[in-house]
RNA sequence: GCCCAGGUGGCGGAAUCGGUAGACGCAGCGGAUUCAAAAUCCGCCGCCGCAAGGUGUGGGGGUUCGAGUCCCCCCCUGGGCACCA
């Protein structure tokens, strides 16, 4: 775990006593009855202050964040189950004495707000900030160790003028900067789409086609951090391995050559990049965007050129829709001539061919790229082989795997390069070109710069003043905030603060002339890539002061993998960029990463004439009959399969039923016990009542415990064998749960422990002294292991078992866990055939001779003698005749 | 299309470093208790087989004394793909 400069201790193995203070001891009920005992643990909590985390304090600090929800409306599951797995951490490090943060805020911006705008009427604002008082109480119902004192919201202007405030910063110096950039167009709304907003290339209010359109926007350089933020995956061991090689391949780092065709009867120069430059001698033609200047040029005199490239600009932006249409081409009739031969090549205009990465044009090789195959069959493009592979044939009819292998081939076709393998080719060629000054080796990034405008009302609105003479002028810091009008409502046809003259209209702050605001808000993620740092200081009278250095790195975060990539980059990026001005010392943000996995449902709708979906909730849908039918009207809907829960579709499941029938201890401990955190779960609630029986079983087997009136747990003396198995279990148990807890972030098999930690004390029988102190040791064990889970029954357990006493995690008593005997397991030809005990001091020659004598290897055996005998320690013998 | 995960009984899942597959729980079945039911308690519960035993971790192949776990190929499901958050 990485630590700040001597601030911090390591968790595992710090065992100090608990911050929390006692819960007061009350008579006990027979009946377990969750709603009482919850209402008042949480207020003894809020009146203690117990999760109020410390910014002076001597004791190690451990800051759990979960990642703040959008205020949709209400809890779903997966907020449920993201916002319990942080609450067992939280408590499980409160417990083994740690100063713990756990904050929780809102990301409050974005695009839901607006669209319930334009469905009801009402402002996004008003909207927003009734979602989160709704969702504020549904989490404190969970019982969760918050420390509300910190709350933030991204929608307040004392949040987000600090946004601006850095915005300007980095204006200054560059890291910022304008440029234009493809948006989703709807010709009939008069507005830019979502990416989410587009359905199979037509706007999702106006069924319009959607079109593809050039608007200028600002960037973040973050290509400029591309590299740090590639090697930054090596030093976050706490990361889990998936999410390192998911950013990894998304910033994409390959090294390749650019290279040129020069354009004849003129000095220009068409640049491409490369990767197989080795295979540069089987070009037969080049791709260009739709928007490259030369594409442009060719299509003044074209029209069917013309028509074509009207007709790539059609569809949405999105790469995944870009990647899967069919692949369109057409011949510029424009030639340009290869770098090393002078050859004449064709320029084709590719629908695939992004204008927006790289050189906007590609060289093409159809031998040895899939892609480029395809396309010169579908148009009867020369196929020319320039790599072999020794015992492969080539053939121009099909494709095959090794054409675009660059371990195993070598050149040929090639004039001088031929024989060279894939590294000596490039290397060959690019010194060649580099000579005749058309091209060199470059190390190219797959990651583009960010754009961050957005032609929204409900965003962090951008500080930048147009003025006439002295064009974009960013607000002085003085003039901060620029305040978002909060009376709004949205139409749906485009971005309504241009039609706010109060808004727009200013003053441009250098020459004082009548000037323009900047309409456009920032990207969401902006919010929230910074919030976890303003937590450790929410009052600041600046954008962050020391106490974030305090508490940063995050020890854990704890998200949804859906964020692996976006969000957890931007974050990690904009952690650099408040470095870099002073603002953090640390590099990366996240010290410890937890991904959770989706919780998914199924998904329902319906389809009206314009192709417009409405999504039904899975709760108002039944199976009538083998069809799913909405149980309103009894009418059918369309399954449309199982995904994450979200409010655009309509499926999150409302934890609120569960809680109010069973209570908020039922809801965490079966929300952890149905699948392990990184596991994605499809959700059911079959097996509820199991988790509030072993509740009431807890309930009532500590009330039968407390009847026979108080005891010490077990310090020393004679115990039966029961007796002393019960304690080897428990003392196991808390072993194993600590592990659980802290290492593998597993919760199911911590309670599963318990489970039969439990079964097993329920088998053992007797009233005396010593039975009792066993059973009270147990009791205790099981209750504060259980704490972190099931928070509220645990303090009114604690308070029946060691009034007074705040409860912390229980010791391992070494000497409870040693064994005399162990049972191995006897296979022959590695089929399991029997069990055998031995000493628990055998050694490996001890266990073979008693295997062998064994009655079940000399069954299964037949006489046989050994060929060989596999012996494991502690685990099995495999006898091999 | 590309990148990343996952697939184990009727169901959720366990098996942590290649070593007893199915822990724990749900559902189901049988029994106790009850006038009856709920609740509770006890027992059974992968598949085939009377049994001995065989077989079994999405499908196919491989490595190994031994594979759910490692390697190769394929299928299916989920997440991401830069304007959902």
């Amino acid at each position: 775990m990485r630590r700040g400069p001597g601030r911090r201790h390591r968790a595992a193995g710090y065992n100090a006593a608990s911050r929390l203070p006692p819960f007061p001891a009350v008579d006990m009920q027979e009946k377990y009855q969750p709603q009482d005992i919850e209402r008042a643990a949480q207020t003894h909590w809020a009146e203690t202050g117990a999760h109020r985390a410390h910014d002076d304090s001597d004791k190690p600090r451990y800051y759990c964040l979960s990642m703040f929800p959008y205020p949709s409306g209400k809890l779903h599951m997966g907020h449920v189950r993201n916002y319990t797995i942080g609450d067992v951490l939280a408590r499980y490090h409160a417990m083994r004495g740690f100063n713990v943060m756990q904050p929780m805020g809102w990301d409050a911006f974005g695009l839901p707000a607006e669209n319930a705008a334009i469905a009801n009427g009402v402002p996004p604002a008003q909207w927003t900030y009734a979602n989160i008082d709704h969702m504020r109480s549904q989490l404190k119902a969970l019982g969760l160790a918050i420390d509300w004192d910190r709350e933030l919201a991204t929608c307040t202007p004392g949040y987000y003028r600090w946004e601006q405030w850095l915005f300007t910063r980095l204006f200054e110096k560059g890291v910022i900067y304008k440029k234009m950039a493809t948006v989703n167009w709807d010709p009939v709304d008069q507005t830019v789409l979502a990416n989410e907003q587009v359905i199979d290339g037509r706007g999702w209010r106006s069924g319009a086609l959607v079109e593809k359109r050039e608007i200028p926007m600002y960037f973040f350089r973050i290509t400029q951090y591309a590299d740090e933020l590639l090697s930054g995956l090596d030093t976050l061991p706490g990361w889990p391995e998936r999410v390192k090689t998911m950013q990894a391949n998304w910033i994409g780092k390959s090294t390749g050559v650019r290279l040129a065709f020069k354009v004849p009867a003129s000095d220009e120069l068409l640049w491409v990049f490369t990767t197989r430059a080795d295979t540069l001698m089987g070009v037969t033609f080049v791709a260009v965007a739709a928007e490259h200047p030369l594409a442009t040029r060719a299509a003044e005199n074209n029209p069917a050129l013309a028509a074509f490239i009207a007709e790539c600009k059609q569809g949405s932006v999105a790469e995944a829709d870009m990647a899967t249409m069919d692949k369109k081409g057409m011949d510029t009739g424009l030639k340009v001539l290869h770098p090393l031969t002078g050859e004449a090549v064709p320029v084709w205009v590719g629908n695939y061919v992004l204008m927006s990465y790289g050189e906007g044009a590609v060289m093409a090789v159809p031998a040895h790229d899939e892609r480029d195959f395809g396309f010169a069959q579908k148009y009867g493009l020369p196929i020319k082989q320039v790599i072999a592979v020794e015992g492969e044939a080539f053939t121009t009819d099909a494709w095959a795997e090794w054409y675009g292998d660059k371990q195993r081939g070598a050149c040929v076709n090639s004039g001088k390069y031929d024989g060279l393998g894939y590294e000596a080719a490039v290397n060959a060629i690019a010194t060649d070109l580099e000579a005749l000054g058309l091209g060199e080796k470059k190390t190219q990034f797959r990651l583009r710069d960010w754009g961050i405008s957005r032609q929204r009302y409900w965003g962090c609105p951008i500080p930048i003043v147009h003025c006439d003479a002295c064009g974009d002028v960013p607000v002085p810091a003085d003039q901060l905030p620029v305040v978002l009008p909060e009376d709004v409502v949205p139409d749906g046809a485009g971005n309504p603060l241009n039609k706010r003259a109060d808004f727009v209209n200013c003053a441009c702050p250098k020459c004082g002339q009548p000037a323009r605001r900047e309409t456009d808000t920032m990207d969401t993620f902006v919010e929230s890539s910074w919030y976890y740092a303003r937590y450790a200081c929410p009052d600041a009278g600046q954008m962050l002061d020391a106490r974030a250095n305090d508490w940063l790195p995050v020890d854990q975060y704890i998200g949804g993998i859906e964020h692996a990539i976006l969000h957890l980059l931007y974050a990690r990026f904009f952690h650099k960029l408040m470095r870099d001005e002073g603002l953090v010392a640390s590099d990366e943000p996240f010290a410890n990463l937890l991904t959770q996995g989706m919780v998914i449902a199924e998904t329902f709708y319906r389809e009206d004439a314009s192709g417009k979906k409405t999504w039904f909730n899975p709760a108002d849908v039944e199976l009538c009959d083998g069809v799913h039918v909405c149980k309103a009207d009894s009418q059918p809907v369309i399954h449309g399969g199982t995904e994450k829960m979200s409010k655009s579709k309509n499926n999150g499941v409302d934890p609120q039923a569960l809680i109010d029938q069973y209570g908020a201890d039922t809801a965490r401990l079966f929300t952890m016990f149905a699948a392990p955190p990184e596991q994605s779960l499809e959700w059911s609630d079959a097996g509820v009542e199991g988790a509030n029986r072993f509740l009431r079983r807890l309930w009532k087997t500590t009330y039968d415990h407390v009847q026979g009136g108080p005891v010490a747990a077990y310090a020393g003396g004679a115990l039966s064998d029961a007796a002393k198995a019960l304690r080897r279990q428990l003392h196991q148990t808390i072993q194993k749960v600590a592990d659980d807890i802290e290492r593998r972030k597993q919760f199911n098999t911590a309670i599963a422990a318990n489970m039969e930690l439990m079964n097993a004390l329920g088998r053992l029988d007797g009233d005396d002294a010593t039975t009792r102190a066993v059973r009270q040791e147990v009791l205790e064990g099981a209750v504060a292991m259980l704490a972190p889970i099931v928070p509220h029954i645990s303090e009114a357990l604690q308070a029946a078992l060691k009034p007074g006493v705040a409860m912390a995690w229980p010791a391992v008593d070494e000497v409870a866990l040693v064994q005399d005997e162990l049972e191995l397991v006897v296979q022959v030809n590695g089929k399991l055939r029997g069990q055998l005990r031995v000493p628990a001091a055998a050694d490996k020659a001890a266990i073979e001779a008693l295997a062998l004598a064994s009655e079940a290897v000399l069954k299964h055996t037949e006489g046989k003698p050994p060929k060989k005998v596999v012996v494991v320690p502690g685990r099995l013998v495999n006898i091999v005749v």
